[in-house]
DNA sequence: CATCTGGAACCAATG
DNA sequence: AGCATTGGTTCCAGA
C-alpha cells in the first residue's frame, strides 16, 4: 500500500513538476478561469487581495515547509521561497505578483498550479501532500496557494480588495478588544445569506490579510452581496451565484477539481485518503498569512531565535522541520512592535488580533479557556437549501466552554468552524458556524465574518462565571462546487467533511495589551453519510498487551457492529505493512456500540515495545482512523490487566501511580499497565489528522527548533495545565487533540513543546511527561485538558492502574515506551508514515535536518518516542483500497 | 405552520 | 465506453 499509494500520493508534487507543467497548467486556467470568471461576474465582489505578506517569522517554519501548509503559516514559510518561485514560474500571472509579494511561500501552491519551477522542487516535493495529509505538509492550501490559484484564475480580483480594509481594520480592532458588542459588522442576521458567494467574497475579495496589521479578523464587513439574512437557506439562494440552473443541482462536480492524478493541481492525492484533508488552508488561511506577512514582525523581520534557526536550513530542510514540527506555533504578536517568539505570551495589540489561523494557547498564565463539555462527534450540517439542523450538540445538551482565571468584566467568545484534519488548525472552507435562533435558544450571540470566516460573538459573562453553553451555533455546509470554484481555492471538499469547532477569547490585560487563548473541540463528523456510516473509536481498553495476543481488547465508538472487523497492522518505515491480522470478533461480548476482539498475536520477535495500529472495518472505505496499541514484547501480562481482559471493569479501576511515570523510564511493565487505563479516544480518533509526514525523528526535532526557547509555560492550544503530564505521548493518539508539555518536559525536550498549531495539528491534546511524576494520578489520568471527550476526564480517574481507554484524544494516556534504548527498537518497527519516507521525500528535504536532530534527539531519546509522533501519521481515514499502509501514508483519516 | 431530524433519492465523480 | 461504487446535495416526510 503504502508505499505504492503513497507514492501516488507524493507523486502528486512531482506530478505538479512533470505533469503539472504540462497537464496542470492549462487545466487550471481551464477550469479556475472559467469558475472564476463566473463568479465575478456574478459577484460585486471586492476582490480579493491577496495579500502577499512578507515573510513572517513564525511563518519560517512554514515557510519552509512550504505550500502544504497553507494558510497561516503556510503562507509565511512560502513567501520566502515564493520569491524564487515568482520568477521561476511563468506561467500564473499569479505567480509573477505572488512572488513579489513573497507569496512566493505560496508559491508552494503556485507550485501547486504549475510545475514549471524547476526550483520549486522544493515546493513540489511538498505539494504531494498537499492535499494528502498524510503526506503531512500540508500543501494544501497555503494561503498563498489559494490566492495565488485564484489570482491566476483572474487577476481582477486584486482590484477591490483594499476598499474592505478599513472595514476589517475596524473590526479587528473591535475584536481584539473582545467586545462583546456585536459590531455593526455582522449583521447578526447577515452573513448566512449566499454563502457561497459570501464566501468567495470574503475569502477571496477581502484581502484583509494584506496589511499586515490586519487580522483576518478584519473582515470586511459584508460584502455588498452578503445578505443580511441569518439563515443559510434564505439567502442562499440567489446564491447561486454559480449561476447554477434553477432545477440543476450543483452537483459540486462541477468545477470541481479532480481528485484524481489527473490533475495535478487538484489536489492531491487522493481525496481518499485525506479526509479531512483540507486541503486547505483556504484562502483564510491565505488571508491570515497574508495579515502576517504584512506584519512588521514577519518572518523577514527578526525571527526568533527557533525561527532564525529555521532561517537558517535549506528550503527544503525547513519544510522537513516544518513537517516534523506541525503546524507553527501560535503566532506571535503582530503588533508591529512587537517581535513574534515563540515563547511569547498570545499577547495582541487590539488593532491586531491573530489572524483565524493563527494557533493560540488555550492558557496562558491563570487564564484559561476550556471546552468544559465537547461537542457530540458527528453533527450533520445542513446546507443553504436545507432548514437549519439545529445547533451544535454535546452528548447532554450542549457543548459549555468556560474562561477561567478572569472575571473582571464581559468578554465575548468567538467561535468559528475550524479544520480538522492533520494540518494546522485553520478556518474551515467548506463549513461555516451559523447562529441558530428560536425559543430553545438561551445563547444570545452575533453572527460576525471575519476575514471571509463566519464567527459567531457570545458573550462571557462574569455573572455566569464566565462560562457559557453553546447552543446558538449550527453548522452549514457549503457546496463543494461553489467553494473549489472560487479562484484561489484550493483546498477540496470531497470527503473532507469534518470540522473542529474553534473558541476563541480576548483577554484585557492591565498593559493594555490583549491575551488570546483559544480552545478548540474535539473534530466533529458534519457529513450525513460519514456519519452514519464510518466507525468510530471513542475508547479502547487496554493500550497495551502482550505479544502474544490472545488478550481481548474492548473498543467502544459508533457504527460498530458484530460483522465489523477490528484490524492490526505493523508498517515498516517504507509504509509496507510488515504485519497485518485480524483480531477475532468475540460476538457475545460486542454491540452496537462497542466491540470485543482478541488481540492477535504479532508474529515477530520483539524485544522492545512495538506499536501496532489497528483500525474498524466495516467493509472498504468504511474504516475508522487508526488507532495504535503497544505490543509489549515477551511481556505476558499477568498484570491485572492482562489477567482481566474484561474491559467493561474498567470503570472500577483506579489510575495507577506508575502510570505516571514517563515513558521508558519504568523498565518494568508497571509502566505499560498504567497505559493500560482505559482512555477516551474521543471522537476525534478518527478524526485526527495523521501526522503523515514526519518521521519519528524528525518530530521531536521539530520541537526544538520551533521551541527551543519556549517557555514552559507556553500552552498547548487546548491543553489546560502544563502539569498534565504523565502519560507517555502516543503519536497515535494523539492526534486531534491538544497537546500539552509540562515545564519540566521542556527542559528535557525542548521540541516537545509543539507550537499550538501543533496542538491544532492533533485535535486531541495529549501531554509530554516528565520523568517522574509526580503529579497525582488523576492528572495523569486526565491529562486532556482538552480531550476531546469532555467525560472522558472524569473517567479516567476512576480507571483501575491496569487498565485505561485510550482515546485516540488522549494520546497521554498511551504508555508506550519504555527506556530509551526501546525507543529505538520501537522507532524501527513503527508504522512511520511511509509518506515521505517512501517517496524519497524524506531525504531530499530532511536530511539536513537531520543533523540537527539527532544531536537534539540525542538528548530526547530517553523521555520521548520519536514514534509516537510518527504514530500520528498512521492514521488513515480512508484508504482507498484496503491498503493498509494507505493510513500511514497519511489518506485521509 | 415552522423547525428540526432522519432517511433516502438523485446523480456526478471516481475507480 | 460502460459499470459499480462513493459521496455530495436535494427532497421528503414524520415528529
Amino acid at each position: 500500500m503504502s508505499t505504492a499509494n503513497c507514492a501516488e500520493e507524493l507523486d502528486f508534487r512531482l506530478i505538479f513538476e512533470e505533469d503539472g507543467r504540462q497537464t496542470a497548467g492549462p487545466d487550471l486556467h481551464a477550469r479556475t478561469a472559467p469558475a472564476s470568471t463566473q463568479a465575478l461576474g456574478e459577484q460585486p465582489v471586492n476582490q480579493e487581495l491577496q495579500s502577499h505578506p512578507p515573510c513572517f517569522s513564525t511563518a519560517d517554519r512554514y515557510q519552509s515547509q512550504g505550500p502544504q501548509y497553507g494558510a497561516q503559516g503556510n503562507l509565511r514559510a512560502f513567501d520566502c521561497p515564493s520569491i524564487q518561485i515568482t520568477s521561476i514560474a511563468p506561467n500564473n500571472h499569479v505567480e509573477a505578483e505572488i512572488s513579489q509579494e513573497s507569496l512566493a511561500a505560496g508559491g508552494a501552491e503556485g507550485g501547486y498550479f504549475e510545475g514549471s519551477w524547476s526550483r520549486d522542487q522544493l515546493y513540489l516535493s511538498l505539494e504531494p501532500c498537499y492535499r494528502d495529509p498524510a503526506l503531512s505538509a500540508s500543501p494544501c492550501s497555503s494561503l498563498s496557494s489559494r490566492s495565488w490559484m485564484s489570482d491566476v484564475s483572474s487577476c481582477e480580483s486584486y482590484s477591490n480588495v483594499y476598499d474592505d480594509v478599513d472595514v476589517e481594520l475596524h473590526d479587528a480592532a473591535r475584536l481584539a478588544l473582545g467586545s462583546p458588542v456585536g459590531s455593526p459588522l455582522g449583521s447578526p442576521g447577515c452573513g448566512g445569506g449566499a454563502f457561497g458567494v459570501e464566501l468567495w467574497q470574503q475569502k477571496y475579495q477581502h484581502p484583509s490579510a494584506f496589511s499586515p496589521s490586519l487580522s483576518p479578523y478584519q473582515s470586511p464587513r459584508q460584502s455588498p452581496r452578503q445578505s443580511p439574512c441569518h439563515s443559510p437557506r434564505t439567502s442562499v439562494t440567489e446564491e447561486s451565484w454559480l449561476s447554477r440552473k434553477p432545477n440543476s443541482r450543483p452537483t459540486s462536480p462541477c468545477g470541481k477539481r479532480r481528485h484524481t492524478s489527473a490533475d495535478p493541481r487538484a489536489r492531491s492525492p487522493s481525496p481518499h485518503h485525506s479526509p479531512s484533508p483540507t486541503p486547505g488552508a483556504s484562502p483564510r488561511g491565505s488571508v491570515t498569512d497574508d495579515t502576517w506577512l504584512g506584519s512588521p514582525g514577519g518572518a523577514m523581520g527578526s525571527p526568533p531565535d527557533v525561527w532564525l534557526l529555521r532561517a537558517g536550513c535549506p528550503l527544503q530542510d525547513q519544510e522537513d522541520i516544518r513537517e516534523s514540527a506541525g503546524p507553527p506555533g501560535w503566532c506571535p504578536p503582530t503588533s508591529p512592535g512587537t517581535r513574534p517568539k515563540p515563547g511569547n505570551p498570545p499577547l495582541f495589540g487590539a488593532s491586531a488580533p491573530p489572524p483565524l489561523d493563527c494557533p493560540l494557547p488555550s492558557q496562558f498564565d491563570q487564564f484559561e479557556l476550556k471546552i468544559e463539555v465537547q461537542p457530540k462527534s458527528y453533527h450533520r450540517a445542513h446546507y443553504e437549501t436545507e432548514g437549519s439542523r439545529g445547533s451544535i450538540k454535546a452528548p447532554d445538551g450542549h457543548p459549555v466552554v468556560k474562561l477561567s482565571g478572569y472575571s473582571e468584566q464581559r468578554l465575548s467568545l468567538l467561535l468559528f468552524i475550524g479544520t480538522a484534519d492533520d494540518r494546522y488548525l485553520r478556518p474551515h472552507s467548506f463549513y461555516q458556524v451559523h447562529r441558530v435562533t428560536g425559543k430553545t435558544v438561551t445563547t444570545t450571540c452575533q453572527e460576525n465574518t471575519m476575514g471571509g470566516t463566519k464567527v459567531l460573538e457570545i458573550p462571557l459573562l462574569p455573572e455566569n462565571n464566565m462560562s457559557v453553553s453553546i447552543d446558538c451555533a449550527g453548522i452549514l455546509k457549503l457546496r463543494n462546487a461553489d467553494i473549489e470554484l472560487k479562484k484561489g481555492e484550493t483546498d477540496i471538499g470531497r470527503k473532507n467533511t469534518r470540522v473542529r469547532v474553534v473558541f476563541r477569547v480576548a483577554v484585557p490585560q492591565p498593559d493594555g495589551q490583549t491575551l488570546w487563548l483559544q480552545a478548540v473541540s474535539a473534530p466533529v463528523e458534519c457529513s450525513q453519510r460519514s456519519g452514519q456510516e464510518l466507525p468510530q473509536v471513542e475508547t479502547f481498553s487496554p493500550v497495551s498487551c502482550s505479544v502474544d495476543g490472545g488478550e481481548e481488547l474492548l473498543i467502544t465508538g459508533s457504527n460498530i457492529s458484530v460483522q465489523s472487523r477490528v484490524v492490526f497492522a505493523v508498517k515498516g518505515s517504507d509504509g509496507r505493512s510488515l504485519w497485518e491480522m485480524d483480531g477475532r470478533v468475540v460476538p457475545e461480548k460486542s454491540s452496537g456500540s462497542s466491540i470485543v476482539v482478541e488481540v492477535p498475536r504479532y508474529n515477530k520477535k520483539v524485544t522492545a515495545p512495538v506499536q501496532v495500529q489497528f483500525y474498524i472495518s466495516n467493509g472498504k472505505r468504511k474504516r475508522s482512523l487508526t488507532q495504535s496499541i503497544t505490543f509489549l514484547p515477551g511481556v505476558r501480562r499477568h498484570l491485572s490487566s492482562a489477567a482481566e481482559p474484561q474491559l467493561v471493569k474498567q470503570e472500577h479501576w483506579e489510575l495507577d501511580p506508575i502510570a505516571h511515570n514517563p515513558p521508558g523510564f519504568s523498565p518494568d511493565m508497571g509502566y505499560f499497565d498504567s497505559s493500560d487505563l482505559p482512555v477516551p479516544c474521543g471522537p476525534s480518533s478518527q478524526n485526527m489528522p495523521h501526522l503523515h509526514h514526519p518521521p519519528p525523528r524528525t518530530t521531536p526535532i521539530q520541537a526544538p527548533l520551533m521551541f527551543a526557547h519556549t517557555p514552559s509555560s507556553m500552552p498547548s492550544q487546548t491543553s489546560s495545565s502544563p502539569h498534565q503530564t504523565l502519560i507517555p505521548l502516543q503519536p497515535s493518539i494523539m492526534s486531534p487533540q491538544t497537546f500539552t508539555i509540562p515545564p519540566q518536559t521542556s527542559l528535557i525536550f525542548p521540541q516537545i513543546t509543539m507550537p499550538p498549531q501543533t496542538s491544532s495539528v492533533l485535535p486531541q491534546t495529549f501531554t509530554a511527561h516528565p520523568h517522574t511524576s509526580s503529579l497525582p494520578p488523576q492528572t495523569s489520568s486526565l491529562p486532556v485538558q482538552t480531550s476531546p471527550i469532555g467525560t472522558q476526564r472524569e473517567r479516567s480517574p476512576s480507571l483501575s492502574p491496569g487498565r485505561s481507554f485510550v482515546t485516540p484524544t488522549d494520546p497521554q494516556k498511551h504508555p508506550q515506551l519504555s527506556s530509551p534504548g526501546e525507543v529505538l527498537n520501537i522507532k524501527q518497527e513503527p508504522e512511520d508514515p511511509p509518506n515521505l519516507r517512501s517517496l524519497g521525500l524524506q531525504e531530499i528535504t530532511l536530511d539536513d535536518v537531520n543533523e540537527i536532530i539527532d544531536r537534539d534527539i540525542s538528548n530526547l531519546s530517553s523521555s520521548v518516542q520519536p514514534d509516537q509522533f510518527d504514530q500520528y501519521h498512521q492514521y488513515d481515514w480512508e484508504h482507498k483500497s484496503n491498503d493498509a499502509a494507505l493510513p500511514f501514508c497519511g489518506g485521509p483519516q
